[in-house]
DNA sequence: CTGAAAGCGCTTACAG
DNA sequence: CTGAAAGCGCTTACAG
């Protein structure tokens, strides 16, 4: 007999923590009743079930563990949340740590924990962390449709709730309006008289570049969010007569202020210089703030600016951003929400757009 | 035969993912092989390994199951984040988010997953999920000795590093000095000419009250930072000549800037009014900073204020704000690597604490 | 290079 | 009210 290897040094010692079997090996029931215990307490009498406790007491058995009961339960109580970066940028974001939060809210109300995956993206293994998550489902977001983690998601089998890029048909999904909100923002400033635009935006593709991009590789970008944003701003910026071949595109391989920074560096340099920009986030916004300080530019005075997001420092910097106002804890919840309903076998719904609306504040004024 | 019940309508059809032992019955091999194809390479021959990816490549079979492998393994790849409140405060307070940036930095090193299980607290369950949450260890931050929530970490036998309340004897801990840095913003205050002094301070106990708290009060304070912060606070403003005795310290129940504001209010009506407040972190002290704004009274002109953290926006806020740096993220990222260390089976190492620094912004100045 | 066997810790429908 | 048995999906040391 005895075959299997190193696991563990258990019985005897009293470390390593004890099992259900050594448990009812010290009642002296079977470990069916110990079991029934912690999940049926109905299945047998009081007495019983307390000396069950109290074995398990001495024993130090802390009731069944997590792995055993979700093998053969089938179901691990925890939902996956896949973000397209390492995940030490998700916490960097605040619009992320906003949708994470609601979807912990859901996970809460479900009664299930949080299960926090990064995306590929060169880290060691790939997709690794999405085939070796133990989760019942995943919330994927901020995943461009191309990216290869995707399909890692799509072969596990889960259900799943897609954010911010609803393609795939028959998937559940949830997502905003993007264009409308893009289109509000530009339209606002060409109302106020502007003429002279320029564009900060994400990286347009897995492979990104730094630098101006042309139509073709905008219109080639993978992901829904920047497509909608960029095609938005288009549309106002040549209903107010501006051709969009005029309108330089600044592509940020980050989603972060130092990259705008740099962006807007060369974009202010030229001339004639932009009166307005739009940025596709507010954290690129605040990097465009921070350079046109550098610049000796007073933001609305010398340059207009709008961001997208409205995060809560937009409200606080100075000035206040002009910014599409998207909500975030709302989105997070009701995708948590969604998956919540695909777990308990309802089916994938409509996809879902939340509205957008631009908030005026004071970074914006006629040129 | 077949007792076996509900789980699962697997083979045929297509449909539920497939396993090991249906790709190996495909190929015509056993499941060790096909478990050899994905952990070990060098086990079989090229060509087999290629058949076997490619049968579980039609039969959808996306590699080990993570619970199967986990349990056999007795190593679920993930470590846990278990923290004091719902997880949906963590993502509102702007110091736990940094620390989970420090966290995943570390998980992202070892190619861990990331497991964030919500503390007790009349939440449904309880601690139930610490109990079910499949995870190799835990990071344990915010949360008091007193909680019981401690005792389940504890009673699940696994590694574990204390974050912020370095108590219990032999545990992996680290933490900051928060008695030197709240010794320090009380001594800028009093140098600068300060005599009435408030304190708005976070929840003393799990039950927790809202307003004045007695000495004797803050002393059965059950959070060590909480406690180790006051004791600063009134070594300082002691040496300056004034009896802590007559500086009222408001007890906020949650570590929000609502409640600060609240507690503020009352603070700020008092005669004669305080010149000066001391908060046990940024998040309250920006909620007095609105009460302050409220009441009329400018700052640092009528009142000075210093906060506890440096939180980003605390540089940002305006005035930017007086209060003491303590290294987030660093804290996050070495408890993060404490855990992974005892993972792989190192020792419990010294308590580490941190150092913290006064920072001096715009919020204080002589009254 | 490949397979048979044991077993990780648990839960469940059923028989008694 | 309690237990025997099957099995969740996997990995491993060993024999061949």
């Amino acid at each position: 007999m005895g075959v299997n290897p190193e696991p563990r040094k258990k019985k005897k010692g009293g470390e390593g923590r004890a099992t259900s079997k050594e448990v009812a090996a010290e009642v002296g029931v079977s470990v069916a009743t110990v079991s029934n215990a912690y999940n049926r307490p109905d299945q047998l009498s009081e007495g019983l079930r307390e000396r069950i406790f109290e074995a398990a007491g001495r024993l130090g058995y802390s009731g069944p563990d997590p792995l055993g009961r979700s093998l053969r339960r089938r179901r691990s109580g925890a939902i996956g949340v896949l973000y397209a970066d390492r995940l030490s940028y998700a916490f960097t974001d605040p619009a992320a740590v906003m949708f994470l939060e609601g979807v912990s809210l859901a996970a809460e109300e479900a009664g299930l924990n949080l299960f926090l995956v990064p995306g590929g993206y060169g880290l060691s293994g790939g997709s690794e962390a999405v085939l070796s998550a133990a989760v019942d489902g995943f919330v994927v977001y901020c995943v461009s449709a191309e990216d290869p983690v995707i399909s890692a998601v799509i072969e596990r089998k889960l259900p799943v709730v897609l954010v911010d890029d609803p393609s795939r048909d028959g998937a559940t999904s949830i997502g905003i309006d993007d264009e409308g909100g893009a289109r509000a923002a530009a339209e606002h400033l060409a109302e106020l008289g502007h003429r002279r635009f320029a564009v900060v935006s994400f990286k347009l593709t897995l492979e990104p570049d730094r630098g101006l991009a042309d139509p073709a590789r905008q219109e080639s970008a993978d992901n829904e969010d920047t497509r909608s944003r960029l095609k938005g701003y288009k549309t106002a910026i040549e209903k107010a007569g501006v051709p969009w071949g005029d309108v330089p595109v600044y592509e940020c391989p980050e989603n972060t202020p130092e990259e705008a920074k740099a962006a807007a560096e060369e974009l202010l340099a030229k001339e004639p210089r932009p009166t307005a920009i739009l940025a596709l986030s507010d954290q690129l916004a605040f990097g465009v703030m921070e350079a046109a300080k550098g610049f000796g530019l007073s933001i609305p005075g010398d340059l207009s600016m709008v961001g997208f997001d409205d995060v809560s420092e937009a409200a606080r910097s100075s000035p206040p951003l002009t910014t599409v106002h998207q909500p975030h804890v709302e989105k997070g919840l009701k995708a948590g929400r969604k998956l919540v309903a695909l777990l308990e076998g309802g089916d994938p719904g409509e996809p879902e757009l939340l509205p957008t609306k631009l908030v005026v504040r004071g970074s914006t004024a006629s040129p």
